[in-house]
DNA sequence: GTCAAAATTTGAACCGATCCAACGAAAGTG
DNA sequence: CACTTTCGTTGGATCGGTTCAAATTTTGAC
């Protein structure tokens, strides 16, 4: 009673099926990877003998060590897996990743976790040749353990503070949000509210703008100075402008709208620090019956498509998130370590949600 | 400025620190994979050399030939890398896997190609304990691929007529349409309309029954049976029931509706095998000032979100997608060989795109 | 029939870790 | 002080392939 195969495991190798065709492990080896260069009927023994014994082709396992190269890019974000699929933004950066990523045959790994132990593991283990790093919160954990990897990575992402040495990709959102502030209030707008983009680790709520300061993604403060530097040059009193601090979901963005609603004196104009705010807060407008442009206008950041399509369509930020994208797979696939950091173009898209003030 | 890697190579293994640390491979393995057994003093010898030869931890690629597991599972489509993050179903599939792999702490790769040749190899050489594939379109080629990878898999798709031995999760799309047709039927509809998913490899256009009946996607050749099954019990002369094939966007659908309304008798009822198709057909009838369901009803096919929110909200067939990615991701990480075959429970969820036939 | 060139095949080395049986030293026991 | 445990460390085996220089066989020319 020999045990052959326990119907469990799959213990047949290359090895075995050289050894079952009479040929050395070289030879197997060069049936599956370079069939060409051996003999016919020598190859044709050998896929028989792998045939006959259910083997399914080399395991990558293995020829991944000899080769060093993962041939996939890891994308890392510390939110849970499922932000990819759900926030607007990050799909169509996605979206725009997995096309670079199809056009040269690389792969795509999904990395996260919300628990910062787990995070740090599934990086250290990821099979990647390199991460494009979400920084979306908790950035720089993210960008710290990616770092250790000692592996090529990109941060998806301008912190305009430290200049780090970190590849990074993103856009001047300074500028952006300045482009923003200036839009309106030269539409006349003088009484504002912003929403923000979370600074702390978790919660909604009123929040300063030394609290925004102070966030950890620097996407939100750089933001808000820009908002405010912007409106300071239209001798607005920035102190008096409301700031309410969202998680980026509905939720939050409504309760925000009744906090700065509730209040005596109430905005005609809301910035909002990405289009998934802006839309939440259109959605809240309307049914408050708050017109849009005609009360209240409201500008967002981002540029997702659903932007386009949204009624009334969104007055927005446009980053080239394709763009980045591709540069972001371009970074990690040709890196040559010469790549550090790069700033793409934005731009303000007028549409509809944003008109002159009622005042 | 910062010497981040040597951007060439890093040929720093572990073998190298343990020889500088003095120690032997074996207790260099143990400082990072399990600490506690190795003397502190040695400990942070080891630490120290690792840190100064630049060492970033243990090389995933050599514990996985070791360990056998990947701790990753493959999300197989024939459609484009983006597929996961464009389509309506695709998203809240892989929202729902992403959850089931963040619980287990498993990772996700993405694996797909448009192209033939490029498939076959991406599935090959996948670093994956398993695969879930996706079988929209090409899903037969997919699951043959998938099988002689000889690792776990399951078909996201029960195919009612090769109960073949494989694996699948999925629903039974005959009763499903069969709902949909008998809630049309008994508001009084007679004149119907019928737009299919992907049948044949490309293009779209006006079809037959014959046609469908070797659609490669087996949902979409029962959601027709299924649909015709009941007409039939209500007397319905199926072979005058015009059937378009579309490709689930934007352009065919419209393309299709265009086609049905211009023929002399239209329809009162249209059944839609997705609710993207049967989205997108809103949008048309909105613009042609077809009211609904005033004027024409429509019942769409999954149950995606965004069918909850459209004008008006749409009527469908959910299928249980969340359940669905649980237990496919429990089916491949918990593969007990015993798993085949799974059916779930849809359900008729009436909003408001269908009522009473106008006739 | 002989010999060099061309075509195949072989087998050892290597990729980078983990695992484990065996071993040496320190600690505990009588 | 001899004798077991216990603790920490060692080094060889292994995971499953790929690669390449060297060996062997074929083929071709004269």
């Amino acid at each position: 009673m020999a045990p052959l195969t326990s119907a469990k495991t799959r213990p047949v190798r290359l090895a075995d099926i050289a050894k079952a065709a009479g040929v050395s492990h070289g030879t197997a080896s060069n049936v599956f990877a370079r069939p060409e260069i051996v003999r016919e009927e020598v190859r044709e023994r050998v896929k028989a003998a792998a045939e006959a014994m259910g083997y399914g082709g080399p395991d990558p396992k293995g020829r991944l060590l000899r080769a060093g190269k993962v041939n996939a890019i890891g994308v890392a974000t510390a939110e849970p897996l499922s932000y990819f699929f759900d926030d607007p933004f990050a799909r169509v950066m996605m979206a725009s990743i997995s096309q670079a990523c199809d056009a040269t045959g690389a792969g795509i790994s999904l990395v996260s976790a919300v628990n910062g132990e787990q995070l740090a593991w599934n990086i250290q283990s990821a099979l990647v040749d390199g991460f494009i790093v979400f920084c979306v919160d908790g950035g720089s954990k993210l960008v710290q353990l990616a770092r250790e990897r000692k592996l090529p990575f990109v941060a998806l992402d301008l912190d305009s503070d430290d200049d780090d040495a970190v590849a990074a990709i993103g856009v001047d959102n300074i500028a952006g949000a300045g482009l923003a502030a200036r839009h309106l209030t030269e539409l006349g707008h003088r009484r504002f509210a912003v929403l923000t983009l979370p600074c702390a680790d978790a919660g909604f709520g009123p929040t300063t703008r030394e609290q925004v300061e102070k966030a950890l993604y620097s996407a939100t403060r750089d933001r808000l100075r820009g908002y405010f530097a912007e409106l300071s040059r239209f001798d607005i009193d920035v102190s008096r402008v409301p700031i309410y601090e969202t998680v980026n979901d509905e939720k939050s963005v409504w309760a925000g709208l009744d906090h700065i609603f509730a209040g005596a004196e109430t905005p005609t104009a809301i910035l909002a620090m990405s289009d998934r705010i802006a839309l939440h807060a259109l959605d809240w407008l309307r049914q408050h019956d708050i017109t849009v442009p005609g009360d209240v206008s409201i500008v967002g950041f981002d540029g997702v498509p659903e932007g386009a399509v949204s009624k009334p369509p969104l007055t927005t930020i446009v980053q080239p998130i394709a763009e980045m994208g591709r540069l972001a797979v371009k970074a990690i696939l040709e890196n040559d370590g010469s790549f550090s950091r790069q700033s793409l173009p934005i731009e303000l898209v007028i549409r509809s949600s944003s008109g002159p003030s009622p005042a």
